[in-house]
Parts: C-alpha cells; sequence; structure tokens
DNA sequence: TTGAAAGCGCTAACAA
DNA sequence: TTGTTAGCGCTTTCAA
C-alpha cells in the first residue's frame, strides 16, 4: 500500500530553528546573525545567512511583534464606501507607511456605529500601533477616543470633538478663497456662488472664502444652494440666465460635477465659456473637469499630500511624539480653459 | 521631591495573566472561563468574566495567531491607484472576510514589480492566510505564486497564467451579449460598436459578445476604436452622423464614457437620443450614467458580487478547499431613458 | 473543578 | 565568538 500524500500541500514556513539546525549553530547565533547585530565572525554570519535563503526562511513578525510589543501595523477607518476622497488620501498613506515598514489594515465601516465598534475592537486585538480614521465628507464626527485609550488616532479629511484629537483637513475656506481672487484678477465683476447643501460644513467655509474674496475686492455676493450633482447645475446656469437681471460673468462653484452641468447649461443658452462666463470648479476630478467642454479650472484639494502627511504624523505619535490640534492643508488651483487665462498651476501658499 | 507621571501615558493592554491575578485564579482557568470551552463552575466563570470586562481585557490576537499558526488575516495587492474598479470589489470583500473575523491588509502596488516584490515580503512576514491580488483592468498579469509557495491565492477583476490559479472576472462578453441583444429586442437594427483599445482584453471580450448577438440577430457589425474618453465619444458621434452612408440607429459603447460623449454628440447634431438613436454604456459609473442627458442605459460588472464572492472563495480556500480555473461572473442591464424602454433591471442569468 | 507547565517563534541578556 | 535561557501572551494537555 503506498502512503498518500497529505492533501494539504501547505508546508509549515521555517523557523528560525530551522535555520539554525541546517547552519550547525545555535539558535541565539542564527538570530545575531540575520539581524545583524552583536559580535560575530563573518563566516558564520554568512552562512546562516546562506541557510537561511536556502530554505526560505522569513521571520515571524508575529512572534517579533508579541516580543516587542510593537505590532508594526496601524488601522484605517473610513465610512467613505464609494472612495472618490479617501482613495487618494489612502494611497498616499499607505505608501508613506510602507516605506517605514508599517503595513496598514483597511476596514470600512459605512456610517454604521456597530460596524465600527466591531472593527475596532479586532483592529485593537491585532495590537495596531495607530489609527488613521477618515470619511466621505469632512464634517465632524463621533470621536473614537474612549474605546482606545493611548492608542495615537489622527483624523484625516474629518475631524472629532476630543479633547486630544488630531486632524488634518483640506483649507476649504482658504481654496474658495483662492478660486474667487482669482476670477476676480481675471476682471470679473458679478461673481456667483452655485453650491452644494448648507448642511455640509465644506459648503460653509467654501462660502466664507468665497465672501472674503469679494469683501477684499470690494464685489457682491450671490449664493445659491443646491444637491452636489450636474442636474442642479444646469438649473442654476438656466436660473440665473432666464432672468431679467444682472447677469454674472463669472461662476465658482462648490464642485466640479456642479461646475460642469453649469457649463453644459451656458452652452445650450448659447452662453460662451469663458468669453461671456468664467467658471472655477471644486476637487479637480478629473474625470469631470477634462470632460467639460471647457475643461473646468478647479480647486485641488491636494489629497494625496493630505494622505502622506498624515503618515509621517502618525509616525511621529507612535514615535511619541504629542500632537493634537486641527491643522487645514492647503489647495491649489489648477487652470484649464474654463476662465480665460493660459494654463497654469497656482499653489496658495 | 514629587516623582513626575511618566510622559507617555500609553497603558500596557492587560494581558490574561492580569485578568486572573485579579480574579484570583490560575491562568490556566481565566483562559478556559473565557474562552466557554472546558468545565468551569459558573461562579469562577461569571468572575474571570467580569474581571476581565473591568480592567478591559482583550486578548492579544498576536499571540493567538502564534499559538494557532493562522493570523485571521489576508492580504489585498491592487495595482488600481484611483480605485475605480477595485474599490467596490474591495468594500465587498472586506465585508465578508470581516464577518469571518478575518482582517485586511491593503497594499497598493503601483504597478511596479519591485514594490509589489516588498509588499508581499512583507505579508508573508505578517503571516497572512491568503492573498487576495487585484487590479484596474481585466488583463492579465504576471503570476504572483513562486514567491508565496502554499499560499492560497485568488485573482480579482484579473488573472495571470499559473498553473493552479484560481480567478474571478466579469463576464464582458456576456454583459456585451446582454447590452446588444437588448438593442436588437427594441428593434434597432444598425448597431455600431463604439469602444476603447484593443489591446485592452475587455475590449476584445466585448467585441466577441457584441458579434455573437448580431450574428444571432442577422445584423451587420460596424466597430470603432478610440480611448477610454468622453472626447472619443463625441467624436465617434460626430464622424459616424457627419457620413453620407447608412446611419446608425443605436450604439453600443464599450464604456460610460464614451457613451455619455456619444450622446452629447449626437445633441449637438440635433439628433434624438432615444428616438433617433439608441445607447448603451458599460460600467453603470452613476456619477455619468445619471448625468447624460438622457441618463444611460448601462451593463453593471456588479462589482461588489464579485469581491463577495472573491472573499467567500478566498475563505474556502483557506479552509483547504483546491479552487482553481477562472470563473466569470454575470453581469446585468440597467436600463434608464437612452434606450426608449420603461425602467427595469434585466439579470444576464 | 482548578492549577501547572510546555510550547508557538523570536529576541536579548547573560554565561561560557 | 558562540550558546543558553527567560519571556512576550496565549492555549492546551496533563496532573492534582
Amino acid at each position: 500500500m503506498v502512503a498518500k500524500k497529505p492533501i494539504n500541500t501547505r508546508t509549515k514556513a521555517p523557523t528560525i530553528r530551522d535555520v539554525a539546525r541546517v547552519a550547525k549553530v545555535s539558535i541565539g547565533t542564527a538570530s545575531k546573525a540575520l539581524n545583524a547585530n552583536g559580535r560575530l565572525s563573518t563566516e558564520t554570519r554568512e552562512k546562516v545567512k546562506r541557510v537561511a535563503a536556502e530554505i526560505g526562511y522569513r521571520p515571524n513578525d508575529l512572534a517579533q511583534s508579541l516580543h516587542r510589543s510593537k505590532s508594526m501595523t496601524v488601522g484605517v477607518i473610513t465610512n467613505d464606501s464609494f472612495g472618490r476622497f479617501s482613495f487618494p488620501i489612502f494611497e498616499a498613506l499607505e505608501e508613506r507607511l510602507a516605506a517605514e515598514g508599517i503595513a496598514v489594515f483597511m476596514c470600512n465601516a459605512t456610517d454604521d456605529p456597530e460596524r465600527e465598534r466591531q472593527h475596532l475592537d479586532q483592529l485593537l486585538g491585532k495590537r495596531i500601533d495607530g489609527l488613521v480614521v477618515t470619511a466621505r465628507r469632512t464634517d465632524n464626527r463621533a470621536p473614537i477616543g474612549r474605546f482606545a485609550h493611548g492608542l495615537p488616532v489622527i483624523y484625516v479629511f474629518t475631524h472629532a470633538d476630543e479633547d486630544d484629537a488630531h486632524s488634518l483637513l483640506p483649507d476649504d475656506e482658504g481654496g474658495a478663497y483662492l478660486a474667487t481672487t482669482h476670477l476676480a484678477s481675471l476682471g470679473r465683476k458679478h461673481i456667483v456662488h452655485v453650491t452644494g447643501p448648507e448642511r455640509f460644513e465644506a459648503v460653509r467655509l467654501r462660502l466664507k472664502g468665497y465672501r472674503r474674496a469679494l469683501k477684499d475686492n470690494g464685489l457682491d455676493e450671490q449664493v445659491h444652494h443646491g444637491p452636489w450633482s450636474e442636474v442642479w447645475g444646469r438649473e442654476a446656469a438656466a436660473k440665473l440666465f432666464s432672468k431679467k437681471t444682472q447677469k454674472p460673468d463669472a461662476l465658482f462653484c462648490g464642485n466640479d460635477q456642479i461646475a460642469r452641468g453649469a457649463a453644459e447649461g451656458l452652452r445650450d443658452l448659447g452662453i460662451q465659456v469663458p468669453r461671456d462666463v468664467a467658471i472655477v470648479g471644486f476637487d479637480n476630478w478629473e474625470v469631470i473637469t477634462q470632460a467639460a467642454r471647457p475643461p473646468l479650472t478647479s480647486i485641488d484639494m491636494n489629497l494625496k499630500a493630505l494622505g502622506a502627511e498624515a503618515g509621517e504624523r502618525l509616525i511621529a505619535m507612535i514615535g511619541g511624539q504629542k500632537i493634537r490640534g486641527a491643522r487645514r492643508m492647503p489647495c491649489s488651483l489648477v487652470i484649464r480653459q474654463s476662465c480665460g487665462s493660459e494654463m497654469r498651476n497656482l499653489s496658495e501658499v
């Protein structure tokens, strides 16, 4: 009778004990050799390394973490199921952390506090060294604090009412100021703000920046709120230009979808962009801005920079540094053809 | 002299030893009590549980994993930096795995084989129980195999030439067949396919489905390749309808951006959609389909179902089941206003 | 019913 | 220069 091979061919990963046995040294020596510390003859060190490579040894981070009480992992909790905003942030964050040898657990909480609790519990069980909380919209959210005592937490693209909380956000107000100032600097006198629902903090902040810029330039305001959609942009354009009153010569829109809708609405009316009306959008979402006619000048929130900075700060916090308070990172203006000036790229700061 | 409090307030997480000490039982007893196994007096069990809750005890998964040689984690490696396709997949995948108590490491390899190697190495060090490989486009990719011997690997939205590989993909051909058949069933006779670059496998498969449907309906084909953009859709529409030759009465487009561009192009020419020309897109990307005029009927690849199924299968594979080969999951038709029939939802199977 | 102890894979302190 | 060993936090077997 022939012995059957085991069904599960998954061989156990070699341990440092295996390395030591094959290399005919003690476990301690093998460890020293592989960790490049301690005094050891070059000969032994080389031999151990060779053996390790041969048998495909790879240290078990789990055991290492247990020993060092540092897991070299962090968690990311988001409620942004579509990922439009959080994905670029995540990407840069992950890249920065990976460079440090830190791996990232990604969790989707989809606005459900119960699922968020479970995720957090799981992450704490895995002994994450830090936590990033991010979101679909920048508004304030419930703090995570009391469940994760002493764990470094950073809120990105969202913030929370928590004493020690540290958050990193785009400077919506500054971005809006930049957009409006740009329009004013091109000689536009009647700049209307067509934006999203007032319940969004971002909407209120952008409005603030718009107002400040108008004041600085001695211009009057006109604001219209609606949903975040192209349909609303088209409607707004139609409404604004059918009236007998003073017609705008510029639109600053709360996001690119509204801006694109407005551009289309104007096109339907035979009004030329940018000759008759200049338009600036917000988000610099290329799928939208590039396809619009004409391609849209827009404000970029620099989400990748936000993510990279978040990684940087989290690393510092894990290292024991105390960082708190909210920090808003600059937006920039990306110029395309909807304002009539040439292609270039202005920075807020 | 007053002793200063330590600067780092991060208290070490309580261990089972702490629980045992406070509850005045042995470590073994505490473990048994918390894991609901073994014979134990209800009294002791309750006491241990109470103490554990009081001091905020949470088992250390690292230690647990070390013991069980099961990390309850899996890795996801993607090259889809924008996340348009992989995010919905990831979301459903993560949800399915979380339900099983499995956490997900997310890694972005951005098409760089070297970074992919590093990520994989890190993941293997963390002793992941399984690996998901996903991508921006469904084409074949370099196999991951030889670096991860015996590790359950599943390719999602991509595939690889590897003997034992298991991959899960959308049925592009079936989706295209569904779209084309839908147009034919509405009485359209000259259905033109405006699609993306031929080097995409998805383009070739969709073309195949389109052809099969035409043949089944006794119709002639006409195919145009271009970039995946609205601009190309507009161009194609302009070109097709400026010719003196037979004009199409339907367009099946390779993606929603092309479809939307085509719809706009027709609009510019005064051609009515769907009365004169019916349009079907592909991807069912709501940002595009909803904003188009009229809103676009489109093929949905059911990416969430794909992700959930991938989770399901990976769990089975981790459980020791051998699954291999490629499986294509059905697409569905989402009807809006660009074809002239009422709102409804058809499934491929 | 409860306690003691070995062992998961690794590191670091100490001994030889 | 190399080896031995305790211990990270947990589970499980065996003994009491």
